[in-house]
This record gives structure tokens, sequence and C-alpha cells, in this order.
DNA sequence: TGGCGGTGGTTTACCGGTAACGTAAGCTAA
DNA sequence: TTAGCTTACGTTACCGGTAAACCACCGCCA
């Protein structure tokens, strides 16, 4: 009990005995067992959930950093999670990390499915849903709307002349967070009178080559366009290599608008237009906000974190 | 006792007590408490921990997606780590994670500091070290040679003619992995007869801009070079905006290398030549020797996965 | 009828830390 | 002098699952 008391920085005892603690630990080479620990008090947890849609993705790789860097700094571990975009598989992976009993959870997205929502509330942790703002959490969002998003970049090509726009997208399972989007772009066009004209949603994932096809398919159908709102800025590149390879110019023949702020957008000769995302804060926000509901601090349970319109070179 | 068993796919029990058991389970919305499992038996930790040098690499998110789809996939959760380059910075998550006592680890590296290896040969559980392979590993090893990539990128530069070639990398840190491209490209020039002429090596991460100016500044002090090799794609993309900017013609003028395999680099105009390193696979094999080993069964510890020159447009 | 093996289920002890409480020694103040 | 408090440390029980041993019962056969 002394040793606990030691080891943990408690209080009660003489320096003499602290020092000999502290010396026999080093000496054989002690590791607390944290499992122990955890299962003994269950106020002990420092495990973390934090579940993504895609691993691969750069804007997620930064949030994981900003979650991760906010955590390790205050002594908590970091279980992760992929659902691929796919409920279910969220439901089977918050089941997994349930039963590890952690400190709290950090979802992406807004929609889960029931089970996933019960297994949280049974749980009575904290969680945090990221990434797409909701104002009927769980426990805490975090994160902004993707429907103001579209709106804004909407408002932006009105206001820059464009009049006839197209949108290219990726329906990869269930990512309703791209088709809010659109939905938001799509919805301010209609209202300044100059409503979309056409869209080419592809059932892929949202990379460089469904983007350069999608466009073609979209132009072959709809050749008039002035402008193009992409599902993010990968799928927009892809439109640029195609305008490229077509002799297209942008943005004077045609308009491309991506989303995301992918750091490779920078690389390219003409800077995209596109909305930059504040990735690392969100992690960051997120994190901080479970713990402060941890430590029983007060701290607002829905947190905007603004994303920024970028007015390249390409619409 | 025998809940414990139904639940777990024992045997043992009657089809009518394996009834009542899942039935009572799921009404209750009962969920194990996998920290009392595995603090009972010490075979039960399904925890699997991950340590990458960054987190918002495109690199390692793929390494990690490979991991974690693997894993999984077979039951484990993986506890991720960000060691920043810095090994003592590891060797601090290492000591976290140890005292989770779990299944196994897989670090980032063959440089690791006399306590990590303490730490690691202490707990006596499995390890892979992946991403920089060692012939001597702590216990398990996955990955390429550094120093290969560079002598053989040397190798085909030596074979398209370049006869003065630079190389412009970043040192954050400790990041010993590309001192060694580095030092197998300038080798295999010297033994060819036409050694490097000159390097810039910035104090920097090896992004986009310090690619930029890093080729700035060692054209500035060797005008008359040929061909550089970069530390990676983000910086030779650098490199590639620099020329464009100043009318050095790519590759007639300069020829541009470099290193990993980033997708955005096939988004440019001239497809970049490069070695690309996979990384999924390296995740997979990773998580696969792990979980052999962990099961008894047999495994080579040394597993080579081998890149891959891609001749681009470039060079 | 006694012994034997298999099936189905229960009892017991234990993992390693921690909360709560117990206690002995030393000190203070009435 | 002694009740009362503080300090330093020890005891005990418990967290929830699991390994291993144990038990009750049945059917079967010699």
């Amino acid at each position: 009990m002394t040793v606990s008391r030691v080891l943990r920085g408690g209080s009660g005892f003489s320096d003499d005995t602290r020092l000999r603690v502290t010396e026999a630990a080093d000496k054989m080479g002690y590791v607390p067992n944290r499992i122990a620990a955890a299962f003994s008090s269950d106020q002990a947890s420092t495990l973390v959930g934090m579940c993504v849609p895609r691993l691969t993705s750069g804007l997620f790789g930064h949030v994981l950093d900003g979650v991760d860097r906010a955590l390790s700094r205050l002594g908590y571990q970091v279980m992760i999670g992929c659902n691929n975009h796919d409920l279910g598989e969220e439901e089977a992976w918050v089941r997994q990390v349930v039963s590890w009993r952690p400190a709290g959870v950090i979802l992406s997205g807004r929609t889960h499915t029931p089970g996933t929502v019960d297994l949280l509330r049974q749980a009575a942790m904290p969680v945090v849903e990221i990434w797409d703002l909701t104002t009927s959490p769980i426990d805490m969002s975090v994160g902004f709307s993707h429907r103001d998003c579209g709106a804004e970049i909407g408002q932006f090509l009105l206001r820059r002349g464009r009049r006839r726009a197209g949108y290219v997208g990726a329906l990869s399972r269930s990512d309703v967070m791209g088709q809010a989007r659109m939905q938001g772009f799509a919805e301010t066009l209609s209202r300044g009178g100059h409503p979309l004209i056409d869209q080419e949603v592809l059932h892929d994932s949202p990379g460089f080559y469904p983007g350069y096809y999608g466009l073609e398919t979209l132009l072959a159908r709809s050749p008039d366009l002035d402008v193009v709102y992409f599902h993010n800025d990968e799928m927009a590149i892809g439109g640029l290599a195609y305008c490229q390879s077509r002799g297209i110019s942008v943005p004077e023949d045609l308009g491309i608008v991506g989303w995301g702020g992918m750091e490779a957008a920078s690389v390219l000769p003409r800077r995209l237009t596109t909305t930059v995302v504040p990735t690392t804060t969100i992690g960051k926000v997120a994190a901080e906000a479970l713990v402060a509901r941890l430590r029983g601090e007060a701290g607002q349970d829905i947190t905007v974190v603004p994303t920024r319109l970028v007015p390249g070179e390409t619409a």
C-alpha cells in the first residue's frame, strides 16, 4: 500500500520510505500494471477510444495527431478504430472499446446506429462526436457544418458570376457528410436563382482518379458548365488533371473547387480554391473537452470550429 | 463460470443453458469487462501497441491502416503512439504501453534507447520493428533497407547518364532513415566514379517548402548539377515547383527524384521518379507476424518487403 | 451392485492494485 | 498525566473474470 502511494505521488509517507521504494522499483525494473489499476478503481482508466472513417485520409491523420498530442500529454492512451464509413463497423468497434472500460470515446460523424448510442449511454462515459457538428449530440460535439461549407462555396461562386454549376462526388458507403455539402451547395444556388445543372456521384472512394473520370462523365453530359464543385481536394485535383489533359483552361473555361485543404493542393501550379478544415484543432479541442468533462470542469457541449474558404486561383 | 464459458464459446454446457445465458446477457445489455479478463489471465490481452514517428505522414497512415485492418479482423485492439522522431519520447511511450501488458508491440525504426530495449525484453512480449529493416532485431523485423533504396536510385541515375548529382534532405531530430538513403546514394555514386557534388540538409520537417528552398540554396551554391535526389516526395514536389518558377525544365536541365510513393505525386503533370514503399503491406505483414508469434506458429523473424523504383518522367 | 467415464455445472482461489479503515508512535495542549 | 490529534504505515476486502479442481448425476457394463 505504501508502495502504491509513493508511486502514485500521494502523501502519507516519509522521504526515507519514498527513496527506498523508488530505488527498489528502479532496481527491479518494476513497471506498474495499469490493467490492475484500471480494474480496481473505475476512475483510473487512462484509455480513450478514437474512431475515424479512414486511417489513410490525410485529414484524419491530422485529427488523430491533434487528439494524440493533447491526450498523451495528459497521460492518456489512445485506442484507435476505423469504421470505413460503415455504421455497423462502428458499432462493432464501440462494443470492443466499451469492453475496455475507457475513460471516454471520440467518434467521427453525427450518425450512429441505435445500438451504438445504447452502448455509449449505458457505459455512461464522456463521448465526443467530431467532424460533423450536431446540435443534439450523445454527449458533446466538436466540428463544423458540412452543409454550411457547401452553402458558402455556393455564395462565393455566385458572387464571382458563375451561373452553371456542376458537382462531382463519391459515395463510399454511407458518407453523409459529402452529401450534406452538396445539399448546402445546391440549395444556395437554387435560392440564388441559378440552380445546380448536373451532378455525377460515383460509387467509389473519393480519390484522384474518380475525380478525373467523374469530371469526364459530367462534361460529356453537360458540356456547358462554368464551374464544378468536387467532393474533396483529391477529386478536384483529379478534375484539374482532366482539364489539363483536354486543354480546358482553368479558371477561364471552367472553375474547379475542392474541399478539405489537403496539403498537396498547395503544390499545384495554381492554388486550388477550397475550404480549409482545421483538422488538428478539431482533434485538440475534442480531446480537451473530453478531459475537462472527466475532471468535472465546466465546458461547452457544442464547440464550433470554423472552416475557412480559401479563394485560390481555380475558380 | 458457466456464463464465462458460454460467452467465450467454450464447451461443457447444454444448449438450453447457452440460450438462457445469451438471452439474459442481451436483455441486460451486458458488455464483458476486458480489463478484468486481461487481468485474470495474462494470455487474454488483445491489446497491441503501435508507435510511428509521425501521425500526419501519409505513408504512416497507410502502415497504420494495414496494421489496424489485420489486427481488428483478428479481435485485437490497437493502441497508438507517436514519437516525433525522438527516441526519448518513444521510450516514454513504451513505458506507458508496457504498463498495459499488451499482447505485443510494433515499433518504427531499428534504433532505440537502451531503456526501451530493456523494457521490451523484460516484458517478454512479441516485438516487431518495422520500416527500417534490421538483421539483429529485438524480436522481429519487417521492412526494407533505406540504404539500398538510395543505392538503387544512384545506379539508376548513373545508367541514365547523370553525372553531377546533388541531394536535398531534412533532418528532423534523429531521422536516421533519410540519412541511410543518402549514404547509400552517395556511396553508389562514388563507386560509379561520379561522386555526389553537393548536398543541402535543412533542420526542418521534410515538407514542400523545405524542398523548394532547399533546392534554391543548393543550386545557388552548385548551379551545374544535373540531378537532385530528395529526402522524400513532398520535398521533391517542392523542388519541382521551384524549377517551374525559375523556368528550369525537368528532366532536361535538371532531374528530380523523390522517395516514398506519395499519392499526390501521381497528380503531377509529369510522373515523379521515385521509390514506392509498400506501406500497407508492411503494416499487414508486421501484424500477421506478431499474431503468428502469439499463436506459437512458425514464422520468420526478418521479413523483407521490397520497395519498387518507379522510373517517372522527372529524371 | 460396484465401478467407471462422460457430461453439465459449481466452488475456490487468484490476478495486482486501491479505497477504506486500523493502529502504533509521537506530539500537543488542557 | 492523559485525552486528542497527526503522521506514517499496515490490513483487509474488493474489483470481475478465469483456471483448475471439484461434485453430482446419468448411463453403461462387467
